[in-house]
DNA sequence: ATAAATAGAACCGATTTAATCCTGATTGGC
DNA sequence: GCCAATCAGGATTAAATCGGTTCTATTTAT
């Protein structure tokens, strides 16, 4: 159904949350905790954002994630395109090739770009900011909440 | 990698040809010779594609489908949606209930609704005629060709 | 009546995706 | 210098989804 991967459904909460206090260093454990989400999938996201260079990683003991830029500048298509791959409606769209069997019979070829190109257009007039939450601001500003408590055991559906 | 399902892509392919020529009425045995793609399957994406009054179909004996409307009045929207069934990006949007198990406690809850309207505009805004092959306006337009030859043994996979 | 076609449901297999776990590397604090 | 906390990356497993097939019933022209 036209659906976002749990994924990147996930990564924009996350990452939305840590644009509310932009220069703060989260903890992996810290983020799934603070949105009630399972602990190793949020890790496991931000690692993946960290190699597409949204989040910055900081290692060792005290380490953490921070956003790499200001969350006007991260669009929702950067987003979907790190965690789920390059977005491409159909496999022959964008100039992928050797994805179809009967790649140089097929007539399609070619007239999916259009769609494509408007999907893609909608994914990135969106930002992170378009879509942060005002909650957010307000509400648990103080680490010491959420740095030191434990994780929930049981991983709570957040959304579908 | 928000991929189009393979049954859209099927239908998109099917209902593409049957625009090359609007009044004729076809069976489904002969679109899944002249696409390539597996009889059963086509004949199951028509089957929804009627029920969605995308195509019209005739009964009986010498039975099949042909389009319900002119090509530029069926959008790539209105296709995905009687396919896949309603475009929502994420299961919170467009006003379903019940879906999420903390739904009242959603921080995000309506703040993915411009993302969705944004990819939903971009859907709705090309139509099948946009789509449509010109090769298939001059190959093929006996259907003596299609209509009584066998179909083919070994399904081709047409895109990936 | 018979043949040819769609309608619809049920079913299996394969693919994809979510989620977890483990091992290794890095860094700060004691 | 050692230890604990944290990220990096891959491997693995379980679950959900989707593609494809098949069967039976219904409709209609000949």
């Amino acid at each position: 159904m036209l659906r976002l991967s749990r994924m990147t459904d996930y990564s924009v909460l996350v990452l939305s949350r840590m644009a509310a206090q932009p220069e703060q260093l989260f903890t992996a454990a810290a983020l799934a905790h603070m949105t009630a989400l399972p602990a190793p999938t949020v890790a496991k996201a931000l690692k993946t954002l960290a190699r597409a260079n949204i989040v910055v990683s900081e290692r060792g003991s005290s380490g953490g994630y921070l956003l790499a830029h200001a969350a006007a500048d991260i669009t929702v298509g950067t987003i979907i395109a790190a965690v789920d791959g390059p977005v491409a409606l159909v496999a022959c769209a964008d100039g992928v090739e050797g994805q179809c069997a009967v790649e140089n019979l097929c007539p399609m070829r070619g007239h999916w770009d259009p769609l494509n190109q408007a999907v893609l257009n909608a994914l990135e007039s969106v930002s992170l900011a378009d879509m942060m939450v005002a909650d957010y601001a307000v509400a648990s500003t103080r680490q010491e909440d959420t740095q030191k408590t434990p994780i929930a055991k049981t991983p709570i559906e957040f959304r579908l």
